[in-house]
DNA sequence: AGTGGTCGCTAAACTGATTTAGCAGAGCAT
DNA sequence: ATGCTCTGCTAAATCAGTTTAGCGACCACT
């Protein structure tokens, strides 16, 4: 890989200078007092040599690399993690950064594996990622250079990253409040563990306060609150069924996220009964399942992408210290009618 | 990021030797003749010292980083790039190695610059991948070291790694068969695009070849074949549609891929058919929806894991010159019955 | 003439590892 | 006593950059 380049060396030589006036003219070093017709011949030699830095030469000097790492739990499982990365790619490549990236799947081993690949290279920072929104504390190894996490939120303070799952849970209430919902609002996916353990989630809680509170400003109760073990399409096919079986029927869903949706769609069909005619559904996320259901899925979407970005300035940019809840936008779909009658 | 590391002088001071031995003893160097004691000390010494090689120094002289690229075309838009990343992300740890991921977004400029990247990192291979089973033609520039194509070939004949659509497309026709399905069977996702540019798949063409293949051992006729400009769910639902609209009702439907099948499916759904019981659907990818439909979908899964572990595998182990072509396994489920009456 | 300042540039040190070439001392044979 | 080999180790070069310290020429001023 790339023997033969040239050098700093080969340069200098090339265009009868010395190797730090090469190196001043191309590092656009100011205050150096080399004459118009030297930065010429510089950039004339490196031109014609197509001349590269070697960027390990110029860390093992410099303590920079122009890489960032990318440590987060687990890549794979969600289909959200390649947004966040693109995000982060898109925003490091037009800081002239490179990505580096590793998975701790969860286990202390790999993670200590990882966190020592990352400083072994010197990386320049650490994006510390989570794929699903949560507390978690960082390997105090990393603590040593600049930390910020993605997705996350850690006890000891550390910059961060993470949706505005409140605001989109009073997006969702709003909207069927807007639309003359009252009092037969039905939710799916209510979770304890979700609710009341940060490690695990920060999403169900602030959804839900987000939720009650356009509620209780409306003055309006929930009809029923249906609870989800997990957060999958089983549960809400299983959860829709349960409250097609009481007397009064909703006249909305709200639904913890997409998947939960699709599960309630599926008992709705099954049912005869049509969205949104009969019933509005709402839900959190915009997974691409959403656009993809009859009707498309009303639902506030993750912005991954732009909270990767998010991360990269906070990480790179000084003097950035705007606000790091990244809005989660309402995707007004098909699914959302006034309740019938 | 890690100042106050310990170096291979402090090391070797510590230990009472030279630099050469501590570096001799550390790497493990055979026909050394350092005596067991030079060893112990030398181990001793790093130990304490929590001494880590800085890998920015030894790859300026060795030329070596431990680091793979992954150069993708688009890593965000499919769901699956997460697993290829995942499997490359496995293997490259088994081999002490580590991943910098970039993207080219398809964009000559950008692919330019993340080929730049790379090179300037000096890493030691090349994975270059795309997210959509093609032929591609990779930038002259990084052939100067090993490069592994993955979900795609190239005219050079480099080592690629692709998945085994064609068998995909067997074992598609075969599990239909072997159900009894015979002259009553439809194809949704026909396209001469995907079909006659490998440029754009190679999927494609391999797979109907696959299923046309066992249909023709099997003396069956296809029943219908629809065209679809692309293979989102929209065009699934339409050409189910129209396929229920004709008068020779199918008694199985094979889907280019899983969306098709979901389109399908809300089409079959609206109709008032039953899955498998008046029409079995069989699809290829595995993509997570098919899992979550009801009943779930019988397809074959695209092993990217699989797949992205095979392409560090081939770039990093010399002598594996096994067939890069990965079986796509079938996962039998609840979409496939014999033909009703 | 001596002093001081600016200009335009360079030699050499430095980063932290690997690697080549070779040295001092011991043991042994001649 | 001399030469030879072997053992156990080290000095110094090397990789390709950045950075510090400073050199010689020229000019202006007193």
């Amino acid at each position: 890989m790339g023997r033969n380049r040239a050098t700093l060396a080969d340069v200098a030589r090339r265009a009868g200078l010395s190797k730090t006036a090469a190196s001043m003219v191309l590092n656009g070093r100011e205050g150096t007092r080399l004459s118009a017709e030297a930065h010429q011949r510089v950039f004339a030699a490196a031109e014609e040599l197509g001349y590269r830095p070697n960027l390990a030469a110029r860390s093992l000097r410099t303590r920079k690399t122009a890489t960032i790492a990318f440590v987060s739990d687990i890549v794979a499982t969600t289909r959200f993690a390649g947004d966040l990365i693109r995000g982060a790619l898109d925003a490091a490549r037009e800081r002239d950064h490179v990505l580096l990236i590793t998975e701790t799947q969860g286990d202390a081993t790999f993670e200590q594996y990882a966190i020592e690949a990352v400083l072994d290279r010197q990386v320049d920072g650490v994006i510390y990622a989570a794929m699903a929104t949560r507390r978690l504390t960082v390997p105090p190894a990393i603590l040593g250079g600049p930390v910020v996490l993605l997705n996350a939120t850690s006890p000891d303070g550390l910059p961060s990253v993470v949706p505005d799952d409140e605001g989109a849970g009073r997006a969702v209430a709003t909207a069927l409040l807007e639309l003359g919902h009252r009092d037969a609002i039905a939710l799916i996916g209510r979770n304890r563990l979700k609710e009341d353990d940060p490690e695990v989630s920060l999403a169900a809680r602030a959804r839900l306060h987000g939720i009650r509170q356009a509620l209780e400003e409306a003055d309006v109760n929930l009809l029923a609150e249906c609870f989800c073990t997990e957060w999958l399409p089983e549960h809400g096919y299983a959860a829709m069924r349960g409250l097609l079986s009481k007397p009064k029927r909703p006249s909305a869903i709200i639904c913890m996220n997409d998947r939960l949706a699709f599960g309630a769609y599926q008992a709705l069909g099954e049912a005869g009964l049509t969205v949104p005619d009969d019933i509005s559904v709402i839900s959190f996320d915009d997974d691409p399942i959403a656009a993809w259901l009859r009707p498309s899925l009303a639902t506030t979407a993750l912005p991954h992408e732009q909270m990767g970005r998010r991360a990269v300035e906070l990480l790179l940019d000084d003097g950035v210290a705007e606000p790091a809840l990244v809005p989660m936008p309402l995707r007004r779909r098909r699914s959302l009618a006034p309740p019938a009658g």
